[in-house]
Parts: C-alpha cells; sequence; structure tokens
DNA sequence: AACGTGTTCAACCGCTTTACG
DNA sequence: CCGTAAAGCGGTTGAACACGT
C-alpha cells in the first residue's frame, strides 16, 4: 500500500491554494514533498510544486498575451523549437506551461502550423547546409546559441544588446565581437511589424555566414 | 432548454537531469 | 563512483466552458 494512493488529483480548491501559500510563506519553496506531511494536504509534491510554479507564485503573470509576449514566443520558438522551458524565461512572468498552451491553442493555429506525430513541425529549423543536416550537430548549435540568451536582461522594444557568443566565444559587455552584435540584431533588434517581413533566425543567419566547408561546423 | 462539438488551459504522467549523502 | 530523492521538462489528458444547432 502506497502512501501516493492516497494523494488527490484534479483541480485545486481556494482552500488548497491556502494552505500551500501559507507553507511557502513560513518554509519557503522546495522540499515538496513534506509539504503534505506538514499541512496535511493531500497533495503530492509534484502537484504542490507545479501550482506554485504555474499559478500561485507571485511572478506568474495571468490574463491576455499581449502582441508583444506573442510575437517573441513565435521569435523564440522558430529558433529553439519546443523547448518551452527555455522560451519562458525570455518571456516575463509566464511559465513553460501557459507558453506551451498558448502557442498549442493559438499561435499555432494562427501561424497555421501543423503537428506532426504529436509534435509540432518546426519547418524554419530545415537545415539547408549538408554540413548542418545532422541532428545532434544542429541540437549542439542551438544550444550553444540559446543557452547565452539566460544571460540578457531583455524585454520586448528595449533589447539589452550584448554578445552572441556564436564561436564559443565568452560573453563579454566590454568587447562584443562583430559577428555577435551583427547575429543579436538580425534576431532581436526587430519588432513585431518586422516579424510579417520574414527576419532571418540566427539559425538562417548562421548558415548564410558561414559556408559548409567552414572550420566552425567542424567543432560542433 | 437540451444536446453535440470544439476550445482552452490546469493538471497529470513519464521520463531525464541534477543534487546530495 | 553509486544510489536515491528532488527538481525539471515536454507531451498528453480531461474538466470546464463556449458556441452552434
Amino acid at each position: 500500500m502506497k502512501g501516493e494512493d492516497n494523494y488527490k488529483k484534479g483541480l485545486w480548491t481556494k482552500e488548497e491554494d491556502r494552505i500551500l501559500l501559507d507553507y511557502i510563506q513560513v518554509h519557503g519553496r522546495g522540499r515538496w514533498n513534506h509539504i503534505s506531511k506538514i499541512t496535511g494536504l493531500k497533495r503530492c509534491g509534484k502537484s504542490c510544486r507545479l501550482r506554485w510554479m504555474n499559478y500561485l507564485s507571485p511572478s506568474v503573470k495571468h490574463g491576455e498575451f499581449t502582441e508583444q509576449e506573442e510575437d517573441l514566443i513565435i521569435r523564440l520558438h522558430n529558433l529553439l523549437g519546443n523547448r518551452w522551458s527555455l522560451i519562458a524565461g525570455r518571456v516575463p512572468g509566464r511559465t513553460d506551461n501557459q507558453v506551451k498552451n498558448h502557442w498549442n491553442s493559438h499561435l499555432c493555429k494562427r501561424l497555421g502550423i501543423k503537428k506532426e506525430n504529436g509534435k509540432t513541425a518546426v519547418t524554419s529549423l530545415k537545415p539547408h547546409s549538408t554540413n548542418v543536416d545532422n541532428t545532434p550537430k544542429r541540437q549542439a548549435l542551438v544550444d550553444s546559441i540559446s543557452k547565452p540568451f539566460h544571460d540578457y536582461n531583455m524585454d520586448v522594444g528595449e533589447v539589452t544588446r550584448r554578445q552572441c557568443p556564436l564561436s564559443g566565444a565568452q560573453v563579454s559587455e566590454e568587447q562584443p565581437a562583430e559577428v555577435g552584435w551583427h547575429c543579436v540584431d538580425s534576431f532581436w533588434a526587430s519588432t513585431a511589424e518586422h516579424l510579417r517581413e520574414c527576419t532571418p533566425t540566427s539559425m538562417e543567419f548562421l548558415e548564410g555566414y558561414y559556408s559548409p566547408g567552414d572550420a566552425f561546423w567542424q567543432g560542433l
């Protein structure tokens, strides 16, 4: 007989929310599995964590997505694919779940993107260079590009221009590399209006910038 | 009013990754 | 290292609601 069999599932009630909020106010977040033992709340740790992260946390923004947020999500999805956590990390106040739901229920439809085998097709990421059609290499590149985005204090319309370390160089505010600036500009600097003009993604920029035989691709 | 269908989104599931003793 | 627990992630489900007939 497992303890978790006693855990409740389904929508949270206001009373359950209150218990969870009270717990976090006193003990802080974390140690989610202890909540049921301490408070008597009949929810597993995983459920408590999710409820806090996706709804109760004061950092979570509720309500309609703005045009700017949607623009940003479309751009990031174009670059990163279904990496919702990474995308949400660039959309202030929005959770990965919110972004994912909004993409699947609104943006996907609006952009006319169909799903293939239950997964969203990301046509813009299809490589056109023979040197980058290998999935692991391509993924590594996407990773190398996306990682430094955590370092940006980015807000739509107020882009903090910093180096995008295209060739593995350290991010440096003092000495941004030319190629890095170019990449950041082409990806970030345009507005919602420019989106409709098919501004190239960072990936497309790279594939255009480096020739198929360039040593840049070898290191990936 | 009653029913069927479509849509939305909160929550769950299963898996992977990370942290820690 | 190794094993375990906790945290994190993306895909999926299903309840609640909206809307059309």
